[in-house]
DNA sequence: TAACATACAGACAGTTTGTATGTAAAGGCA
DNA sequence: TGCCTTTACATACAAACTGTCTGTATGTTA
C-alpha cells in the first residue's frame, strides 16, 4: 500500500494526537509516559519525535485542537434574532454543552494551564471562546461599560464559566448554574 | 551543638518547605527536581524522602502552607459593624492583598489543580477561603436564595476572584476589578 | 534514474524518581 | 551511667523516562 508522504504524516499525526488525548484525560500529562503514547498510537517514539519536537509541543497540539472544537460548537448556534441576553445564555449554554464532551474540563481548565502555561492558555483562550464572550457583553450592556470595565468583566465571567463546567461535569445542576448566571447578567443591566 | 529530635525535625522540613517553595515558584513543580531542592535547603535526598512520602507531598505541604495563610490573612481582616455588602469587598480586598504575595496565584491557581487534582484542590479551598465567600454571600442575599443556587454562586465567584487575582498579578487594574465585582454583587440584590 | 528529502525505527546518554541499606545521633530505661 | 531502640539522616542503587543521534526505507523531484 503505496501513501504519499502527506497522508502517512497526517495519518500518524493523528493518530499520535488521538492517542495522546485520552492517555492525558485518563491519567494526565505528567503521568503519561511517550512510550506509552507511542504503543497506543501504534508507532515508534522516532515518529513522535519526527512530527512533534518534544511531550509539551504534542500537548499543545491536543489542545489546539480542543479548544478550537469547543469555539466551533459555540459558533456553530442559531443566534439569529436573539436578544443581546439571549445571545449570552444560549452561548453559555453551548459552552456547557461543549465542555461536556469527555475529558475536556480536565485538558483545557486543569492541565493546560500548569503545562502550558498561562501566556499560552490565555492565547489559546482569546483566539477562541474570549472574543465570543467579550462581544457579546459588549452587546448586552451597550456603551455603558468602559473598555476596561468590559475587559474585567468577560475575564471574571468567563472563570466562572469555566468553574461552572466543572461542576456540571462532577454532577452539579446544570440549570442551577444557567439560572445563577441569567441572575448575575440581569443585575448588570439593572443599576 | 545538640538538638533534640523536635528541633531537627522541624528545621529541616521548614528549610525543605521553603526551598521547594522557591524552586516551585521560579520554575513550575514539574521542572523542578529533588536534588535541586535538597541542595538549595541545604540537606540531602535522604532528608526529603525521610520527611515527605515524594515529591508531590512535598509540594502538598507547600500549598497548605499556602492556603492557611491566605486563609489567615482574610479572617484578619475587621469587620465589626460592617454591612454585609461591606464584608464581601473587604473580604474580596484582603483576598487579593492575600494573593499579591510572590508565587500564591502560580502555586495554588496554576500549579495545584494539575499536580494534586481537582479534588485535593477542592478540599483545601472548602477548609480555607470557600466558607468565608459562602456565609459571606448568604449573609448578603439573605434566604431569598436557595441552597442550591448558594453554593453556585459561592463556586462561580471564587473562580471570578481567582481570575481577577491573576489579572491584577499580571498588571490589570485592582480597582477596576473591584468595582466590577461590587457591580455583580449589587446587581443580585437589586432583582 | 539519480539525487535528495522525508518519515520513520532503534540505540544511546543523561536525568530523575523512589527505594534500600547503612550510620550517627537522640531518647527511654535498667 | 550503660544499653537498647528509635529517629534522622546519608549514600548507593535500580528502574523509568526524555530527548538526541544515527541509520534505513520510502516517497519526491530534477
Amino acid at each position: 500500500m503505496a501513501r504519499s508522504n502527506k497522508e502517512r504524516t497526517e495519518a500518524t499525526r493523528l493518530a499520535l494526537i488521538e492517542a495522546a488525548r485520552r492517555l492525558f484525560v485518563e491519567k494526565g500529562y505528567a503521568e503519561t509516559a511517550t512510550p506509552d503514547i507511542v504503543a497506543e498510537a501504534g508507532v515508534t517514539r522516532g515518529a513522535l519525535y519526527h512530527h512533534f519536537e518534544d511531550k509539551k509541543a504534542l500537548f499543545r497540539a491536543v489542545l489546539e485542537r480542543e479548544g478550537e472544537a469547543v469555539a466551533v460548537h459555540i459558533e456553530g448556534v442559531a443566534l439569529k434574532g436573539a436578544s443581546p441576553r439571549q445571545a449570552l445564555l444560549l452561548g453559555a449554554s453551548a459552552y456547557f454543552d461543549a465542555m461536556a464532551i469527555a475529558g475536556r474540563t480536565r485538558l483545557l481548565l486543569l492541565e493546560a494551564p500548569a503545562v502550558l502555561g498561562l501566556e499560552s492558555v490565555v492565547a489559546i483562550d482569546r483566539e477562541n471562546t474570549e472574543s465570543t464572550l467579550k462581544t457579546g457583553l459588549s452587546n448586552f450592556l451597550g456603551a455603558a461599560a468602559g473598555a476596561a470595565t468590559l475587559q474585567a468583566l468577560t475575564d471574571m465571567l468567563s472563570a466562572a464559566f469555566d468553574r461552572a463546567a466543572i461542576a456540571i461535569e462532577t454532577g452539579a445542576d446544570r440549570a442551577i448554574y444557567e439560572k445563577a448566571i441569567a441572575g448575575l447578567l440581569d443585575g448588570l443591566v439593572r443599576a
